[in-house]
DNA sequence: GCAGTGATCATA
DNA sequence: ATGATCACTGCC
């Protein structure tokens, strides 16, 4: 086996967010906690593309919290929702093109809610790079999911995006 | 089926 | 300052 894990690099995310969220599937997603490292292999992201996905927060234009959409792929999104929920997003594409990946389910946690609540993952990761030095990063373990395996839906809880919504730009783990 | 919960943003 | 909205979850 010549395989070497490693973590991702800026370079992978800096691709269209459909790449990035087919590809994400199978990484691994590792939060380290004091000694502890928490590792889950994803297994549920979405897409939202660019400023012409009316889904996609960054197609309301730039306000604070979009911010880091337009800055450098490979940074997290980390937003607040429903007055309790964290959800987490990698950024993607290129400087100004505001897109990025929901990490909608890794491992036994599937809900971006429940994930981000399992990993203690929070605002403080907003903007920080994807990288071992934040303590939250993602793996290349060498896993392959079959693409028999991952099936594409339409995204969840967008419905308020007319066409958008009913695009296939959620990538899922069939169960079995 | 829907209540809970509060940051965010537009409007003023 | 106020009100609407929300990339969800858990309980009814």
């Amino acid at each position: 086996m010549d395989f070497k894990p490693h973590s991702l690099e800026r370079g992978f995310f800096a691709r269209p967010a459909l790449t990035v969220a087919r590809e994400l599937i199978g990484k691994v997603l590792c939060r380290r906690i004091g000694r502890e490292v928490l590792a889950e292999v994803i297994n549920e992201t979405e897409a939202y593309i660019g400023p012409q996905d009316l889904a996609a927060h960054g197609s309301k234009g730039r306000t604070a919290r979009t911010e880091v959409m337009f800055g450098p792929a490979g940074n997290w999104y980390v937003y607040f929702i429903y007055g309790i929920h964290w959800m987490l997003n990698a950024v993607t594409d290129d400087i100004d093109h505001p897109a990025a990946v929901l990490i909608r389910g890794a491992g036994p946690w599937t809900g971006p809610a429940k994930l981000t609540k399992a990993m203690s993952i929070d605002k403080s990761f907003n903007t920080l790079p994807i990288a071992p030095a934040t303590e939250l990063w993602i793996e290349d373990r060498g896993l392959v999911i079959r693409p028999r395996h991952i099936r594409r839906t339409p995204r969840i809880g967008v419905d308020y995006a007319g066409d958008w919504a009913k695009k296939p730009y959620r990538f899922v783990v069939e169960h079995a």
